[in-house]
DNA sequence: TTGTAAGCGTTATCAG
DNA sequence: CTGATAACGCTTACAA
């Protein structure tokens, strides 16, 4: 059943049933009702690899995801997805493996499926402006953006200010008393992640409270809770007097309190804790855990408008900076003693 | 830069070209080392579109995935996506929305795509041995099956068998001496769904042992630690003489096991629970919760070979059982006073 | 308002 | 071993 068929069935031409199909040009209506019906009866789907080989341009969108197992991207790949739908458009979610650059995937996908847009979800900040420039359609930084040698004006970004959400963090901690925090993210001295602008937060929330920075309270972890627990236990042996933990996310912290519960210490009355992200199980997790909540399905939401606006040619490039709240259950309490 | 482009600028035909960079044909070692050294200098990535246009059957398979922010199916996803991937194609993961019929868009994407073959992930069981037939390419339901009136010889499945695995949880629920045993899922009402079948083996399990089935106990739920937590907290305020929770899923269960633990019960002094599925939150919760945990992953694994299988030609439609194990954790004890 | 026909970038069939 | 050339199913001028 091609279009041909559809035309003959229905006798008309095959470019009246394009027309048809797509809603473009005129048709009048008889003729119109008269195709659809055939298209109906025979329950007509156009070749999609035809009509994107014609168009220089196809109506996918393509979702670069790195870590499609986190639950926070979980709900804003189900919201870049819905708003990718309600406008009509195709979403291919395409999960990069770790360590895989994703502006290379991307520019193949590119060149290989004919995209219309790209939503960058997870990743790395040190992407070259050479390589942004060779992406040849609208795209977007969903939770990344780049290091600040890069043109603006060539990329578009929704984000939170980590460093600063870091350093909120940080400083709630502080406040209530904790000087010997420590801090749990993916290798942080790997320049350009998310993990190192947490620790940038971390690291100057201390320091402007006049606290001496101590690498070694700060442990590598993966964003699991696995990883969590582990890292926890390696530090705990190595530093017996921490009041407080921060993790770069809500996995991390559940595997942290996990460790520590585990061990009979009691949260937050031993010692508090505070993660990152604000997924759901931070809260169902007893005691509910503190976080820095991000509005995930906002910013998903943010980056489908901007794409499309770009797509449209409607506005340049733009960089959107959402806010994170602290969100406060009871994890993190004033200290009594020090240490 | 196109296959022309290339052809010209390496002096050859661009039947060479295709041959060199399909790997198909015979071609002379130098005229491939010639090709391919342009093709390199150009950055040149072939137009997807043409080739699945001209081929009457693209390489890529599709992965219909109903629930895509289930945590039990990420690492099922990361680990299709490898398997398909290590055999040289590539994976489109579509996110089925809930409500919408997964074989449907199956065979619309069939048709836009030229897919190599689908696998389903998630869903319903209620489809006809009609609507198989009319899936013209090999698939694989992963998790999933069918009730018992459809040919076995027309669909593949990789699953457990969810009422046997049910029935083991209450057994052991009630081997330890619980009669009052409660059961949370999504409205297991609705026939063919994985809900469903759980149920079964809740009752069955029940009467199996001479309890009877109290249909009170049996909670309406969705797949999330808030729906488990409300459900939960509905279900205490009409029974008081609860002493276990069965909950559908690990997500469930975490709600659930929130919901007892803030009214003050003590797990599982007060009251045992039990999840489904092994996700790692609840090996993190505290306590760590008992499930009923499924190999995802062996799962994932087996989908893709089957899939591959059949689609080499190699073998007819295959069913495989795994085995779930009963993780035995410390969220259930035996009972001391009986309610 | 509608139909004809020229490609889009490949692959595959043939001759050479 | 290699090179023309005819499709694949569709979109889009352009002509009617």
């Amino acid at each position: 059943m091609n279009i041909k068929d559809i035309a003959r069935l229905s006798g008309v031409g095959i470019a009246t049933v394009s027309r048809v199909i797509n809603n473009s040009g005129v048709v009048s209506d008889a003729t119109r009702a008269k195709v659809m019906a055939v298209v109906r009866e025979h329950n007509y789907i156009p070749n999609g690899n035809a009509s994107n080989l014609k168009k220089t341009r196809s109506n996918t969108i393509a979702l670069m995801v790195k870590g499609i197992a986190n639950p926070f991207f979980a709900d804003m790949i189900k919201e870049v997805e819905r708003q990718v739908n309600l406008r009509g458009c195709p979403l291919l979610i395409q999960h990069v493996e770790d360590g895989v650059d994703e502006i290379n995937a991307a520019l193949q996908l590119v060149k290989e499926k004919n995209l219309y847009g790209v939503i960058f979800m997870g990743g790395t900040y040190d992407h070259s402006e050479e390589k942004f420039k060779q992406l040849p359609i609208p795209f977007v930084l969903t939770t990344i953006t780049t290091t600040k040698d890069v043109d603006p004006a060539v990329f578009s970004s929704v984000i939170i200010d980590d460093m600063q959400e870091s350093y909120k963090a940080v400083s709630y901690l502080i406040s209530l008393g904790h000087r010997n925090i420590c801090f749990l993210a993916r290798f942080p001295l790997v320049q350009h992640t998310t993990g190192n602008r947490r620790l940038m937060g971390y690291i100057k929330a201390l320091e402007d409270h006049g606290i001496e920075y101590d690498a070694s309270l700060v442990e590598d972890c993966e964003y699991s809770p696995s990883s969590g627990f582990t890292a926890t236990k390696r530090l705990l042996n190595k530093k017996k007097d921490i009041t407080a933990v921060f993790a770069a996310s809500d996995t991390i912290a559940i595997g942290a309190a996990k460790a520590l519960l585990s061990l009979g210490l009691s949260i937050p009355n031993d010692i508090s804790i505070i993660g990152f992200d604000g997924i759901e199980m931070a809260e169902y997790y007893h005691p509910s855990l503190d976080t820095i909540s991000q509005p995930g399905v906002d910013m998903a939401k943010a980056s489908v408008e901007i794409l499309f606006d770009l797509i449209s040619g409607q506005s340049e490039n733009k960089h959107v900076v959402f806010e994170s709240v602290l969100v406060k259950r009871g994890s993190c309490k004033k200290i009594n003693k020090q240490a």
